[in-house]
RNA sequence: GGAGAGAUGCCUGAGUGGCCGAAAGGAUCAGUUUGCUAAACUGACGUACUGGCAACGGUACCGAGGGUUCGAAUCCCUCUCUCUCCGCCA
């Protein structure tokens, strides 16, 4: 959520970062400004009604205590008034405050200088290309198909318990699912990430805190019964552990990362492109969350998506990285990076990782500050990124990796998985 | 699922109608003293909104929301959450 305060002060400014996600909106802005201003008129009112009525409140009391009571009785007589004005002042405040919280949370977040200007897909940012494209011979396999060839992941059983979009990994493509998390949170300690275990299910205020409530609420898993969401991200748990918290200047940037499965509604798209692994309704992710000083947010965005990259390297997985668009990017975003792998036998970029930097969009939702030795708490900035989501790496090793041998897995990998051949 | 207890500032914890934005202790920070460490002493130490160039003010907040009252942390109602014991269970 943006503040008010800087919408206010920075008018031309939130009109035109707007527009690079095509949000265009004046009305809306001049109308937020405008309620803002009747919101401080109406407090200035209330308050000074109050200050009198408090006033006159402690007059009485001082005329109880000498004994004076028909004196106080008198002062009495003139605090009817204030009372009502007080709660009428009190119910117009609660009305502008909540009109004008149900207008600031329908605006995206500023997007950066630096991103691009566009309406989807096409028109991201290739900012760089890694690796080499593997050739392979003309009855080289799908992933789905290598999946059942070697009965590692087998989806009809899926369907049966769960449904489609849930998948069950067998024997070795099990044990590659486990090396690949250990192998990404082992990784992510050597970085001083701090591992952290959050429930996978979260109340409604942690949904609201990151932005995935109210407006996204079809995307997440609900259980009615003890009203309660499935993660669609560990983002969501690690984020919120800092909601309504003040930390320390001295303690940013703070850095955790997690290991949880996550879960996607995404209904009611099927077809070749979701196909496999390609996009599940639960799959498994390690995510980096930090929290950073405005100052250093960008700085960091930059080394999380070297660090992503450097594992994309290690597994010998061709990657491109892209900046996102302004109209491709997500609605609190600021800046994002997607990385994504090149999957041989599909002859596709798939994404595997998205890397953003919310600046204070998400803290101002979760009331997330910081603050140092002087000075007043400010809001800090959070960034997450995947490192990685599995499904997809698992269907690049797999596709790219093929030979008649069976599948090779990474130099890195050997350790975790206690095999080296997928046969 | 059954029974009970509770929710106060960074923490512990006092406070049952006005003198309470809130005692006391701890923690933290700054200063003084001491040969260092430690200790002792002194001071500072919530958040939000708002007025003001500032100094400095105003208002609100003692789990949340309502109510009683001139006046509520304190009384009443509703809700949420936490804890303890029992039952069930990995």
């Amino acid at each position: 959520m943006l503040q008010v305060s800087y919408i206010r002060e920075n008018r031309e400014e939130v009109l035109n970062r707007l527009a690079v996600k095509n949000f265009i909106r004046p009305e809306l802005i001049d109308q937020i400004i405008t309620l803002d201003e009747e919101r401080r008129f109406v407090q200035n009112q209330m308050d000074t009604t109050a200050a009198e009525s408090n006033a006159l409140a402690k007059q009485i009391g001082d005329l109880m205590r000498q004994g004076k009571k028909a004196e106080a009785e008198s002062v009495k007589a003139n605090t009817a008034g204030l009372k009502d004005q007080i709660r009428d002042l009190g119910s117009k405040l609660t009305e502008l405050e909540e009109k004008l919280q149900s207008q600031l949370i329908i605006l995206p977040n500023l997007p950066h200088q630096s991103v691009p200007k566009g309406f989807g897909p096409e028109e991201n940012e290739v900012v760089l290309e890694y690796g080499q494209i593997p050739q392979l011979p003309d009855n080289a396999l799908p992933h789905w198909d290598l999946a059942a060839k070697y009965d590692i992941i087998d989806f009809e059983l899926g369907n049966k318990i769960a449904g489609a979009g849930f998948p069950v990994y067998k024997g070795k493509g099990a044990k590659l699912q486990r090396a690949l998390i250990n192998y990404f949170l082992d990784k992510a300690g050597e970085e001083a990430y701090r591992e952290i275990q959050p429930p996978i299910v979260v109340n409604e205020a942690s949904g609201f805190g990151t932005g995935q409530l109210p407006d996204k609420e079809g995307q997440m898993y609900h259980i009615g019964i003890d009203n309660l969401y499935l993660i669609p991200t560990a983002e969501v748990p690690v984020t919120n552990l800092y909601r309504d918290v003040i930390v320390k200047e001295e303690e940013l940037p703070i850095r955790n990362c997690a290991y949880t499965p996550c879960f996607r509604r995404e209904a009611g798209s099927y077809g070749a492109h979701v196909r496999g692994l390609n996009r599940l309704h639960q799959f498994d992710k390690v995510e980096l969350v930090q929290i950073a000083h405005p100052d250093e947010s960008y700085k960091i965005l930059e080394e999380m998506s070297t660090y992503v990259q450097g594992l994309l390297k290690e597994l010998g997985l061709p990657y491109r990285v892209l900046s996102l668009c302004g109209g491709d990017m997500s609605f609190t975003s600021s800046k994002t990076y997607d990385m994504e792998v090149w999957c041989a036998a599909q002859a596709r970029w798939l994404e595997v990782s998205s890397v953003s930097n919310f600046e204070n969009y998400q803290a101002n939702r979760l009331k997330l500050r910081f603050k140092g030795a002087e000075g007043k708490p400010q809001l800090a900035h959070t960034l997450n990124g995947s490192a990685l989501a599995l499904p997809r790496i698992l269907a690049s090793l797999l596709e790219n990796n093929q030979t008649e041998k069976g599948i090779s897995i990474p130099e890195v990998l050997i350790p975790y998985t206690g095999f080296n051949l997928i046969d």
